[in-house]
DNA sequence: GCCGCGTGATGACAGGTGTCACGTGGACGT
DNA sequence: ACGTCCACGTGACACCTGTCATCACGCGGC
């Protein structure tokens, strides 16, 4: 019997996993969190074999509570199920001790073979991301970068991100020019926009 | 015995919803979909009393299948489900004949209640949702305004808006500064942004 | 030590952007 | 017929933005 522990913002997709799995002989889901910072203590708590983490939780996301549950609890496994096939993210994702990979427009039967696998010691990632995170290569945005870039997501103006991040007008076109030439945007919210699609946010 | 039809694109989620839906004694799933054109044909050959609709779909929207069901197969409810809480949604659903609305986000448990209460000829409404519909009221934006909001979304300059909707560059600046107005907002990203956060594109 | 790189900053310049005034025309309601 | 609203356009103006050159500092690698 393999117990699972279900991590998603969303209580109906939670629930509609956990009676999706249940249906499996082996598997049993003994715990559902809709944050990411409870998913260790729970999964310490319910004695959890594998766990299902979306990427986007509030608290803590998908990708960092698999780190965490990587350096607290080195016997428990974590499947990433989430709805953007970003390839960033699977990279991200593996590096931070995920063993699988899978998005939310996989066949239902296949889940279940999915943390199968992953409870084996094997690892699951969908072969399509795969191989758009190998042509894509790793992000290529400096820290700064990709900080003012989230700062740029919603549309707001050099002088309001400047204020935000405490740094000069100047210094954030700088930067902003830079993210937007090594992106192949031509304004700022159009790089930001390409950033978030590849998961470099 | 509820005959369902559940329409949402992402496969995993739908065959999830179809198990929670299953354990129900009255409720039958007897038809699945992931594409919004797809829900007549479907729901007309399965003989589906309720259908379950996501927004966000390829081919028609939820909101527009839920028209065409209406106009389509005269008897059969329909119900929203999706991700987004947008204001705005709610109103469009109910005026394109939605009888429910309901987030994902609400306890898997009441939304079995939320079909027997639609297929019982009641109306469905999240009430959170609805007090911010009617606090926000209808979209203020013209046709045009919205059209050129939603090519304005992924951070374009204008002249490839105009460019692609075949205006004048000055056409769609007044445009757009309309918009801005409209939504209190200081540039056109940031606009279009919040335009989106409240369903109005 | 020196080089490369990220970070922070300044100044200058061309071009993009938001705003406003103003004009035209068509659709709609009264 | 008249007013109102929307769509479309032009021109002008101030301001914002993206780009570039140039400087300085700290850090890690060879």
């Amino acid at each position: 019997m393999i117990r699972l522990l279900l991590a998603d913002d969303q209580a109906l997709v939670r629930g509609a996993l956990a009676a999706l799995l249940d249906l499996e002989p082996d598997l049993e889901v003994v715990a559902q969190v809709g944050r990411g910072d409870e998913v260790v203590t729970a999964a310490r708590e319910s004695a959890a074999d594998v766990c299902l983490l979306d990427i986007e939780m509030p608290g803590l996301s998908g990708i960092d509570a698999a780190a965490a549950v990587r350096r607290e609890l080195p016997g428990v496994r974590s499947l990433i199920v989430t709805t953007f096939g970003r390839p960033g993210y699977v990279r991200r994702a593996l590096d931070a001790g995920a063993a699988g990979f899978v998005v939310k427009d996989t066949p239902a039967r296949q889940l279940a073979d999915a943390v199968r696998r992953v409870h084996a010691g094997l690892r699951v990632i969908d072969p399509h991301l795969a191989a758009e995170s190998l042509i894509d290569g790793p992000s290529p945005l400096t820290e700064r970068e990709r900080e003012l870039l989230t700062h740029a997501l919603d549309g707001a103006p050099v002088a309001t991100i400047a204020a935000r991040v405490h740094l000069s007008e100047g210094t954030v076109r700088n930067h902003l020019s830079a993210a937007i030439g090594k992106t192949g945007a031509s304004t700022r919210s159009e790089a930001a926009r390409i950033a978030q699609d590849r998961g470099w946010l």
